[in-house]
DNA sequence: CGAGCGCTTGACCGGCGTCAACACCCGTGG
DNA sequence: CCACGGGTGTTGACGCCGGTCAAGCGCTCG
């Protein structure tokens, strides 16, 4: 049985043969012979925001499909100040790395109230054995998560301050809704982008003064993409 | 058959039973059933300094596993400039990507004289959906690469411009003599960091003055560790 | 021996960090 | 309903780190 954290809470046990969101994540090629292969329940959690899913080094059981929500990844510097390698959407897996080391490679925190499916380790290692359908989205899942690590270094921690924080903004444009993008608490901003707090406010000012954003709510989350070319630039 | 390039040379075919570093590579854990399905041969190919081995976005024929030297991941920002995402050691697998997209995400350029053998994406394929041997090994690939990423962001991009150096140096340890390590190019490594090739050699005069460091070489290329506690501060 | 490339060093300036004050939102409790 | 307080975002002043431009040096190779 699964440790129930304070933060937590288990929604029950899913039925993947009718997940929503079911062709983005791992188990989109299953079959029902894999499915009945499938001796232990995918449990179903949510956990509320700012709420640690795992820590860095901790030893693993099973690994987190994202369903709801967006989660960060966390290292711990030498310094000892706190630095996000990643953020991950619905669809994207959690701790893919525990599938190799039993452990996982840094921290996931909730960035908002999120839904995840948990899987337990032994359900992969059987399934990938036995399943090439599992097997070729696993690569897929492993590719996704290597080519966002790279992205992330490429793009967003390049260049002058502005830059770094146009192109986040561009990375976290809604889906269905492209003019409008997602910011998150100005000191998580820092940690993604390699600049302190004050200078993600002042750069985000100097963009809105310059036309390139307008803010949607008061608290600083939601804007809306008024010149693509100016975030581009 | 492969293109030749005008900088790289083929060496003839491998026999991956007999390869001196098999412990390291993908095929480590094959058995002579694996190796007699393998009906594609394996090429041995050596590349000059700063020779190609593909650009980004290229379409791929195969991945390669580095034997001798190092290679640099390369990606084009939005502005132009040129941004090394990571540097591959012997062992390392150099395209993995390719096996999912069959597109190359960088440019792979070699740093020094350096010896691949190159795989062909049948080979692995075939292999994969055959040999669980296999199938474990590529996962650890996937994991190795996915953590050098994020140890490569959170480490190395992070803090001061002789944070960043200082990190380089103890991450270019040579493994056999960890009291020396191995610089690159004045530019290059300015691409790792962001930092500008000034700042870098500023910094390293600066590690030098305060005894952290030695040169080793008038060329700038390799220095010994003198003073470690300095360089982790 | 000379040309050229890469590394180093210097002077100067601008961008970002630091410290601090202030504004605003929201939850709490009177 | 309003007063209060803490948390978070914004803005300002100032100093320093690192970028820019330029000169000089020392290899290496023709």
């Amino acid at each position: 049985m699964i440790p129930i954290r304070i933060d937590s809470a288990w929604k029950g046990t899913s039925d993947c043969r009718s997940c929503g969101i079911r062709d983005m994540v791992l188990f989109a090629d299953l079959n029902e012979q894999d499915f009945s292969d499938m001796h232990t329940p995918i449990d179903d959690i949510t956990f509320q925001s700012d709420a640690v899913l795992y820590t860095e080094g901790q030893s693993a059981q099973g690994l987190f499909t994202l369903r709801k929500g967006t989660v960060k990844l966390v290292r711990a510097t030498v310094d000892g100040r706190e630095r996000i390698v990643r953020v991950l959407r619905p669809g994207d897996v959690i701790g893919l790395e525990a599938l190799v080391t039993g452990r996982y490679d840094s921290e996931a925190v909730a960035m908002v109230e999120v839904s995840v499916c948990r899987i337990p380790l032994s359900v992969i290692h059987h399934l990938s054995a036995n399943s090439p359908r599992l097997h070729l989205r696993l690569m897929q899942k492993w590719q996704q998560a290597l080519k966002d690590a790279d992205d992330w270094l490429a793009e967003l921690n390049f260049g002058s301050a502005r830059q770094r924080v146009a192109s986040l903004a561009l990375k976290m444009r809604d889906a269905e809704q492209p003019q409008f993008t997602a910011f998150f608490a100005r000191d998580d901003m820092g940690a993604m982008l390699d600049l302190k707090l004050e200078t993600v406010s002042r750069e985000i000012s100097s963009l809105i003064r310059d036309g390139a954003l307008k803010a949607c709510d008061k608290q600083g989350r939601r804007y809306e993409i008024l010149n693509e070319k100016m975030l581009l630039a």
